[in-house]
DNA sequence: TTTCTTGAAAATTTCGTGATTTTGATAAAA
DNA sequence: TTTTATCAAAATCACGAAATTTTCAAGAAA
């Protein structure tokens, strides 16, 4: 098991960013090798990422790269507000200067990234670093929220977001407003406001709302 | 497979309100007799019980039910506000009439349940029913969202919620409050008042908020 | 008595296999 | 041409067992 979690760590990195197919069959007997373990050993990987969502599963007829819809999109998003904005919220509340100083550096990766990202044509060789520094900012943000559940449960949605907006046919498409938003979020953060905070969580992510349904007001 | 997943709900359902001591060991090599099937097969359906948190899982040390702790309490009890405010609400918004009388049925089982739960000494031989009943009134609840995303999440949390507070030192005591609180949500639900909705969920779960931290003030 | 070692029993993890089901190409029928 | 039937190849699923690791009781040392 030691190694097991690797194998589901390394599985649930090409299926959220890999560069594969959706509707990809995914076949233990084929995977064995690039991990080199038994067949049983991929499947039962496979079967835990398919509870989480990161993998879709029919009895008899194996595991696939689930397939995106703007439905998943549009819901996934919504969830990802409602979870941050309560996560950030809370984390102005209870975080200390600890919590203000992680996420400021966080965020100097992250926009150092996006700097790099802005002036390159292909996105593609940096993409997997910015996923990084990206995840990495957003979890920071609700990192002093004091939940571990919140927390689990918001890691759980970002990964398939982020797999949905990735597998999806326009592809990754490096928006350039993200650099401003980014920076708009870290400064509501540190200047403690939680309603401006909010608005500024939804207005980064309000984009990827395919249907006109705000989540929740931000007031 | 078509067995594995009443494996899965069987032991799921032991493992939420089975009365099994909390720390008890799972054993796959034992409990495979009780569903007579092989150990791997156990094994399968703990593991994916461990992703949704519901078996406690450490390698090479197997499975557990999990040990209740008032912050793990504390954090299902302000998830559950959080999810189920939003999914009520938007449920109100989108819902029809189809909704309204959904919800008054699986209201009117709930407190005939409840009447009888009120009545006798001992409330173990009717938990069952009620629990049921309970979780399909919160569902029905939520149900016209219009998130698959946001109700699988909320049935997630919902039982683990329930596990916690079945398992929990002091037994399940069961409160009469219960039956107006349900009744006073029913009633907004209908009256599509969405901030009375919000304050009466919050009322009904708050007293499982062992700190003191309102989750979102409900405006 | 307390702490540390030892080693056998028990539990966990991984694996290959056989039984069952699905898939997909080819041929027969409409 | 289009639909249906056939059947071999491929894939999936559940199982039992081997290999590895942990548990824990009994004895030795401090």
């Amino acid at each position: 098991m030691d190694e097991e979690n690797d194998i589901y760590e390394g599985l649930r990195l090409r299926v959220t960013s890999g560069g594969l197919t959706p509707n990809t069959k995914l076949k233990p007997a084929v995977l064995r090798h690039d991990y080199n373990c038994s067949a049983s050993t991929i499947r039962e990987a496979l079967f835990r990422l398919s509870t989480v969502g990161l993998v879709s599963f029919q009895e008899q007829r194996g595991f696939r790269v689930p397939i995106p819809t703007d439905q998943a999109q549009h819901e996934l998003t919504h969830l990802r507000i409602l979870l941050e904005c309560e996560g950030a919220c809370l984390s102005i509340r209870q975080g200390g200067i600890d919590w203000e100083s992680r996420l400021t550096a966080a965020h100097h990766k992250l926009s150092h990234i996006e700097k790099r990202v802005r002036g390159s044509a292909d996105h593609t060789p940096l993409f997997i670093l910015w996923a990084k520094a990206e995840q990495a900012f957003h979890e920071t943000l609700i990192s002093d929220c004091g939940s571990d559940v919140l927390k689990a449960t918001h890691a759980m949605i970002y990964q398939r977001f982020r797999q949905q907006v990735f597998n999806s046919d326009k592809k990754f498409v490096f928006v350039a407003e993200n650099i401003e938003q980014h920076q708009g979020i870290l400064e509501a953060a540190l200047m403690r406001d939680e309603a401006l905070i909010r608005s500024r969580i939804y207005s980064h992510l309000e984009r990827n709302l395919v249907f006109d349904m705000p989540p929740e007001l931000p007031k």
